[in-house]
DNA sequence: TTGTGATCTAAAGCTTACTTCAAGACTTAG
DNA sequence: CTAAGTCTTGAAGTAAGCTTTAGATCACAA
């Protein structure tokens, strides 16, 4: 079962430019070519690019990526260096995951903020409120 | 009580460029001058300097939080532009946060697969592997 | 007053991750 | 066989978000 690079670029929601880039920068080392040079793309190279996906929405870089593939090409000799490169970029989601918590609360308080100055008209009113006016999680983005 | 550009990079972990670049850009709009023309930061441009940290470790563009600041700027007559703007902002967070856990799940099984393939010296393993020896949490990932 | 180090501006440069372009080749339906 | 649609390549272009550079100015201490 083989599917063209726009096949396959449709079945991930990204362009076919895009494919043949990270098939340039080395990101697609098993993909297949047709006798007049067209790529043939396979169900395991679908989940090959899950993988990339996975690390490029962690904010790994492109050739960050190359080097975990290249690795990945390398076979058992490298199976230590595949396991630090995924473990740490687990601990960096778990750090972005925390970032965007502590944002998430920052837009908690910002929306509590404006919803209090829409019903009054005007901003005006949180510098007429004490500290028991602003619910207690809110309580240390004032001042 | 005011600081100079490089104290106020300092404080936000940021290059001092970085701060001149968001000021060309109409995201500080309040910061005073010196008589010679330096800038001059208060304790109030810091808040700012928050927002616009969280809106930008949010995603948000440049553009959108000059926007944004531009809604501030105006005042109470956009005070529903401002709150639309920051609860779809919370909103974003909240897929984000949705998206890389599900990437987290991912990077837990790679992390799984790696640890048993170290062990086994091998990543043949998984091919002799039945869907018994996956933890159930990993099982949708194989095949 | 004169260094010295920080700051100023505008403009150019850099990096990442693609996207677009041009010209030609492949594939497939009729 | 031909036409339409998709594919190929390398090179150039784009957009965002800074960073660097150059030459001038500022602030403060000795």
């Amino acid at each position: 079962m083989f599917y063209t690079v726009g096949e396959m670029a449709r079945q991930l929601g990204v362009a076919a430019s895009t494919l043949r880039y990270y098939d340039k920068e080395g990101l697609l080392p098993y993909v297949e070519r047709s006798r007049g040079g067209l790529r043939m793309f396979k169900d395991e190279d679908m989940s090959w690019l899950k993988t990339i996906e996975c690390l490029k929405k962690t904010g790994m870089p492109i050739k960050d990526i190359k080097r975990f593939i290249d690795c990945c090409v390398e076979g058992d000799s490298r199976i230590a260096d595949r396991l630090a490169i995924v473990s740490s970029q687990r601990e960096a989601v778990i750090r972005q995951m925390a970032e965007l918590q502590d944002m998430l609360k920052m837009l908690n308080f910002k929306c509590w903020y404006y919803e209090t100055a829409q019903k009054a008209g005007t901003c005006s009113i949180h510098q007429q409120m004490t500290a028991d006016d602003v619910p207690e999680e809110f309580r240390h983005y004032i001042k």
